[in-house]
Parts: C-alpha cells; structure tokens; sequence
DNA sequence: CCTACCGATCGGTAGG
DNA sequence: CCTACCGATCGGTAGG
C-alpha cells in the first residue's frame, strides 16, 4: 500500500470517528509519523481528501449493483441487501463517510459526491422497480418504498458492529426477509418458515 | 420566545445543516445581531447548547411514546410510524441534531445523549415485543426487527422535506403499511387494499 | 518529508 | 449586551 492509500485509509478512519471537521490535518499527519506539513506531498486539500474516500466507498457499493444476478427479482433484491450489508461490514470507515461526512465538501466536489449517492440510490430504484413491474413486489409506491428500503440499508452503518451477535451473514439473512415482505413477497422462499 | 430559546432555535438550525464543529459561535451571534461573546450572558458553552438541542428532540419523541393509544399492536405502531414522523416533519433541524450531531459531545454530556436516545430506541422495541408476545406481530428476532424499523424511520430525516411530492399524512399512511408488512403483519387494516 | 512559518479563526473571558 | 482581548489551533505554504 502506498503512501497515499495509507493516508485515504486512516483518514477514512478519523473522519468516520470524529467527523471531517473534528479531524485536524495534524491529528491525521501524528497517525502515519509525519508532521502536518508533509501531507501536502501526497494530497492536494483537506477537502480533496474527504471526495476521495467518498469516491472509494461508492466504487464498493456501485460494485453490489453491477455484480447482482440476473433472474428474478427476488434474487436479486436478496443479493442486493446481502451486498450493502457486506460492503457496510468490511468498510465501515469509508461507508460512514460515505453515508454522512460528505455533506461537509462544498460546491464543486459536493456535485460529485452527491451524483455518486444519486447513481446508487438509482440502481437501488431500478431493482424494485423492476420487481414492481413483474408484479412480484407489491407496493402502492414504487418511489417511496425505494426510500424505505434504502432507509432500512443505509442506517445499519449507525449500529452494525463487526463484533455484535448476530454474524454478518445470519443478519443479512433476516434483513433481506424482513425487506422482502415490505415489498410484499408472501413468505416461502428456498428455506422455510418466517 | 426569550433569548435563550431564540439561540436554541437558531443554533439547531445551524448545527442541522452545517454541522456542529462546523459552526462557529460567532456565525451563531451573527444570525441573532449579537457580538460572539455575548452569546456567554445566556449559555456557558457550545457544548451545552448542543446538549440542550438534543434535550428538546428527545422530549418529542419521548412524548409520542407517551401518548400512544392502548389497544392492538397494529394501532400502536402505526400510532407511532406516524408520531414518529410527524416530529421529523415539525422539528427536522433538531431531530437532525438528535440523530446525528449528538456524538460530538464529549463523555460527561455524552452520556445523556446516549441515555436520552437509548430511551426511545427500548420504547419502540417495547411497542415491538408486544405485538410479538401477542402473536399479532411475527417476527424470529424481535431485536433485529426493531433495529429494521428504527432504521427506516430515522433515516428519513434525511430525505424527508415538507414541500416534498407527498404529504406528511400519505407519507406516514404508506410507511407504516410497509412496516406493519415488513412486521408479519397480513394485509387489510381499516381502509382496503395494498 | 522536515522546519518554520503565514494569516485567519476558534471558544471563551474580563470588565464594564 | 459590547469592546477588547486571551492562548490555542486551524489548513496550508516556502524553501530546502
């Protein structure tokens, strides 16, 4: 890992912990034994930093979508969930970023952040849309269940810990039932009872 | 409104949308006409007006726990899927700030922060469990259920904006149906169909 | 990658 | 509630 990806890395860590303006260019400089000066040898801004670990995390949640199977909407809803649940398990850092500290960017790298959450939130729509029109998902409001369901995905950041009790995959397991029957499948998938 | 109420008010607007770190107690005076330090003659820290924000968010939505309605568990929370987001709609700077900012107090405030949401988070688990003791509500981890449901309702404090397409009543009618369906609960409530 | 520094701004206080 | 100020810290740069 170079140089660079170390300082993405923990800075993704300290604006997740602290927040981007809690974060001080000297605070992050003292975690890779540097002094604060020397980051401007790697990064451009403070700012520029912030943008680029929004960017690594949408890069890993984009990936869910494109890597979904083809088939039924049910598939794939399933995978989806499993898919944003992983990425939010091993990324935690990037993914909190991601979901809250981006707000904090301003005008011309905001736009680039804000498109990268809008491409994904999309995909998201697509997917139960697209179960809506086969008439396997059931619900009055496409666009409101789409904000439901990415509600349910995108605030487990807050209280998912690696170390809970539940394993990652038993959660997502259970995640992807509980989302499935908000959309209105009738129970009885490959393994059983609800 | 006295003085203080007036920087409360003002402060969660400010804390909501640039965030807390973000905004300067001098930025803060500006919006009132005072001078920064004057600010010091009605509170004694930032960190306290941060403290007492939170303070007013967790009074109204402890408030719509108290006041629900006796009676079936479906009533209940859909009682509450509505309360819930009512206050979102009616106090979105400081639910904001009760579901984001509060972390950036420090451990002696923090922990009354911590205690105030943690609260509310066992009074919806409670509304939960009944309705599962009760067989209305079918669910195999009424603990991940309730962590589903907090995640769909808090996180509208993200997208939720009063001059949105839908109204707060439709909104709240059609989110606390996917809820309730996401809760194993069958279809046909009072009005009809899905 | 370090040393040494820049101007700006921060939260908060004293004294009136 | 204002004026005037405190020490600390901020993001970033020059020059090596």
């Amino acid at each position: 890992m170079d140089r660079r990806s170390q300082i993405l890395t923990i800075a993704g860590h300290l604006f997740s912990q602290r927040g981007y303006h809690a974060t001080s260019m000297r605070e992050l400089a003292r975690h890779l034994n540097l002094q604060g000066g020397s980051l401007y040898a790697h990064i451009q801004s403070k700012e520029e930093l912030l943008l680029e670990v929004v960017r690594q995390a949408a890069e890993r949640f984009q990936k869910v979508l494109e890597e979904l199977p083809s088939g039924d909407p049910v598939t794939r809803m399933k995978a989806l969930v499993k898919g944003h649940l992983r990425v939010i398990a091993e990324e935690l850092p990037r993914a909190t970023v991601f979901f809250h500290e981006w707000k904090h960017l301003s005008p011309p790298l905001l736009e680039e952040a804000k498109a990268l959450r809008r491409r994904y939130e999309e995909g998201v729509q697509e997917v139960i849309r697209e179960g809506v029109e086969k008439g396997v998902f059931q619900v009055e409001n496409p666009r409101l269940a789409t904000l439901f369901v990415l509600s349910a995905l995108n605030w487990t950041y807050q209280w998912y810990r690696p170390d809970g009790p539940l394993s990652l995959e038993e959660l997502s397991e259970q995640y992807a039932k509980l989302v499935l029957r908000a959309l209105g499948v009738r129970e009885g998938g490959e393994d059983g009872e609800a």
